[in-house]
DNA sequence: GATGAATGAGACTTCATTCAT
DNA sequence: AATGAATGAAGTCTCATTCAT
């Protein structure tokens, strides 16, 4: 390291190492997916190996910590949509959640990238429910609340989450694939008439 | 004993010597998802360390045999559904994909585990395509066939795709889910009707 | 590593390659003292550092094999000693029991030297008692038979124990500071004859 | 407040730093046995790391320090003694010793603890004579004026030094394995007395 | 002079790969 | 061709020391 990115670093202020340790972190991440090295993660954020270690007591403690920031940013956001879509019809209420996500992914791509996507990652310890366990539980809420309303075939009401559960992930790779600053299209509008009016054609 | 069926006799007892490795390194991925140690490999398939060698050059190359393997043998599933179903309907031919690709995936748990799903996996240096855009192509050419014997609405042309390779996706998460030998319902036929005709409350 | 030593290694049989990595485990303590380096003890060994974790999990096995080995051999010598001067007077027992200590010792040179000497070395994870209170249970077995027999003053019963721990530690200080090979006068006899008789001139 | 007092005010409060942090030391030490960290030592001391290397150039130094004014509180110690009993019998003149040298380990076992007891620590690269050796060299002093009063028997002479030495180590131990503010009985008046009468029952 | 975050050499440990048997 | 002990590069983590504030 060179004498000014040190000096740089020591301007810092205690908290923002901290993030800016995370924020290498996930650049490191989006760029090399596996084999997250702390060497890297250290020469990303312009600081040695021990400040790592000053911040995180391990590597596993780094990686939970990002897992868990992602999942908790994650729930507020979902958590807002619910609020904000209360008593709209499921259409709206699904157009809204998908917009959301949308949202949040390109806020977060780099640390959503790191195979934290869809499963109860390895790395993470915590004992936490993975991200997408979270987003089931509120879809079938959601659901149940359209079924009873009528809004929804009751008939297909065994494969509508998993079908829904397959749009969002469909969500995350979309983002994930994307480059960062992408134009995307409006899926989130177009997904949801589709699913609520079916692709036979009259 | 000639020279000639002594020497298919031994390439007969080293393929199979092969065909345990890669069904031995298969189990472990099943069983370790990440961090696949040669030595467990090895000890899976009752051969010593260096016998892995004998016929991989390298953990990369042994790891690529599994990963393309498993895309020829999806390749030919696959293939074999398009000729199955040439000239039918677009529902009947996306039932029957599913259907084969339920089949596929429970033949090849194993392999198909090993994070090969979807992505170009890093473990593959093959520069093959990977599996997921064969299975797209395919559906791709599918749907151009139904649009054009006006099967399915035009105005969702752009996003079904998308739709298809989502469920596609969930086909082999359920399944990567599912313990061997559990029984599924019939999502193919349902998730088909679902697509075609939509969640819509009548 | 040159490629002589290296083949000298390959010859070597797996279970005195354990050996040699512990006896040069042995030396290296004997050389350094602290800060017992797992690079030395390879290097001492003429071997790579992964060959000592082939054989010893961690570095902490290693040096709790060295210290239990030392302790269970100088069991065995205490024990013969025991054995050997059932029913004798104390004079002769301690005179027996102090030179089975020193020729231990001698053999035992190296290990003996690690900080085993009188305490539960902190390196030793394995919840045994350590030597010395071995050597200490017997002496007081040994000094309750004596007072028994009418053999010792009773009236210093109580610190009896003590100075023979004395005794028998400064013996192990005598021969930590001697050099290998060095003669050494017969202290046993006369540190027993002093003990019994006092220094008081008559 | 004119210069000179100003700078001894500033000598003075650097002083009492300066003991601080080796009283702090002297703590950890007491606590922690081996791997003692400049951390612990700051934190203890309630100061800061790097004010340590105000006040000693490293660790190294820091250990030193510790060692040699142990040394040097131990040789006043022993000089008293020397002084206070010269001309009297050898076994007065030992008790006096004995203790005095529980006295001195009583308001110093922080520092002795160390494993700095009795040889010359491999932490202390001063060159200075260990405790030890200043120990033996008065009691040789002293058993040798014994002998010209022919107040010791002669024949055993080679060997009370070591035996003498052994007792004191002893004492050193027992001082080590007591808690702080135990109760002791007399050791000293005790071995004295077994040490000139012997052990033998009459 | 005090501070303590940053540093990085150095120790431990793992595991893909080699090669003598 | 099979074996598996030996290898050592590479990764994680620790902690004495530095130095800008």
């Amino acid at each position: 390291m060179n004498k000014t990115s040190k000096n740089q670093l020591r301007t810092r202020l205690k908290e923002s190492t901290r993030e800016a340790i995370l924020e290498a972190a996930a650049a490191v991440i989006l760029k090399t997916k596996t084999d997250i090295r702390m060497e890297d993660i250290a020469a990303e954020a312009g600081v040695a190996i021990g400040t790592l270690y000053n911040y995180f007591t391990s590597r596993q403690e780094l990686m939970d910590t990002i897992t868990q920031k992602r999942r908790s940013a994650a729930e507020a956001y979902i958590r807002q949509s619910q609020a904000d879509t209360e008593g709209m019809q499921i259409s709206s209420r699904l157009r809204h959640l998908f917009q959301t996500l949308f949202k949040f992914l390109e806020k977060h791509r780099a640390v959503t990238h790191h195979s934290l996507t869809f499963k109860l990652s390895q790395d993470d310890a915590s004992g936490q429910p993975p991200l997408i366990a979270i987003v089931n539980e509120y879809v079938l809420d959601l659901l149940q609340t359209a079924l009873q309303h009528q809004e929804i075939r009751p008939e297909y009401m065994d494969i509508y989450p998993l079908v829904i559960s397959a749009y969002i992930k469909e969500i995350f790779a979309i983002v994930a694939e994307q480059e960062e600053g992408d134009k995307m299209p409006d899926y989130s509008t177009r997904l949801v008439e589709l699913f609520m009016k079916g692709a036979q054609a009259s």
